[in-house]
DNA sequence: ACCTAACTGTTAGATATCAAACTGTCAACA
DNA sequence: TGTTGACAGTTTGATATCTAACAGTTAGGT
């Protein structure tokens, strides 16, 4: 019983989420960042004035779970939140020049790790994988609420 | 920008992983419980007696996590822990009848919505998918810790 | 103008997770 | 027999997540 079956594509797919959660650790701990804070700060990297109701969509959360997110990233100064156009219910989001510097090269290390994960298959099999998740998510529910 | 490239297979790896977790929710509330809670109860109703070190390598979570977890499970008298065989340092876990009671149907119903997500696949891209996941996973780390 | 409904974000309370430090127990070995 | 190291579990303090309830803002309809 030390040696379960999995039978189940679905408990081999959040093995594997698990393991790309694990596998930036180090990088994202050396900066004493947690996974999801990291990756909302490289998205504002990318999207500067993001509101935050896309970037829960973007991250698979939701408005309140970035609402204290964010808390955590703007009392050290690595994002500002400001309102502007006039509108007072959204608050654009950016990340401060110590944000995006703390955050350069997450993406290439994410990448890298993506990649070693994927290492086993060759480029024919990564492409049948790519082309039957897409086939799934196709039919998913969005987390927007 | 509101639609992602998804380039990536990680990426839909991990929005499949979270679908999954949503998908069984309305059930898993219902009776009150976490996903985890349901997930580690249900387990226990197969491996009665399984120490707690056992449960959080199954479960891909730590010890500590666990621990926590059961307090959750035991403070509603759905599981019980006792040391056996002389052991002192093993706790040996069980579900009460209120606990079995609970959870049963929990993998029928896990079931039903692992299929409902692989529903756009046919057999043999589920075969497919299922052998390239085992390729990954064949070398992926294991949460021991 | 006013009312209402939708939208955006926050708070509160619960659970999960992790790392690190700690306690207690067992076993091996001198 | 005593010491030492490995093992099992707990606690602590931080962050993330969820739901539900709430507050302020905007826009639409009459």
């Amino acid at each position: 019983m030390k040696e379960p079956e999995f039978t189940s594509s679905l408990e081999l797919v959040r093995w594997i989420g698990w393991a790309q959660k694990k596998s930036g650790e180090d990088w994202i701990r050396a900066r004493e960042l947690s996974h999801e804070q990291a990756f909302v700060l490289g998205y504002l990297v990318d999207n500067p004035g993001s509101i935050q109701r896309d970037i829960a969509a973007v991250s698979r959360t939701s408005a309140a779970s970035v609402s204290s997110l964010l808390q955590g990233l703007e009392r050290r100064d690595l994002v500002e939140r400001r309102t502007e156009d006039g509108d007072e219910r959204r608050k654009r989001v950016y990340a401060t020049p110590a944000g995006a510097e703390l955050i350069s090269g997450f993406e290439d290390a994410m990448a890298a790790t993506d990649d070693a994960i994927l290492a086993p298959l060759d480029g024919d099999e990564r492409a049948t994988l790519l082309a039957l998740l897409k086939k799934i998510t196709a039919e998913l529910p969005q987390p927007r609420r």
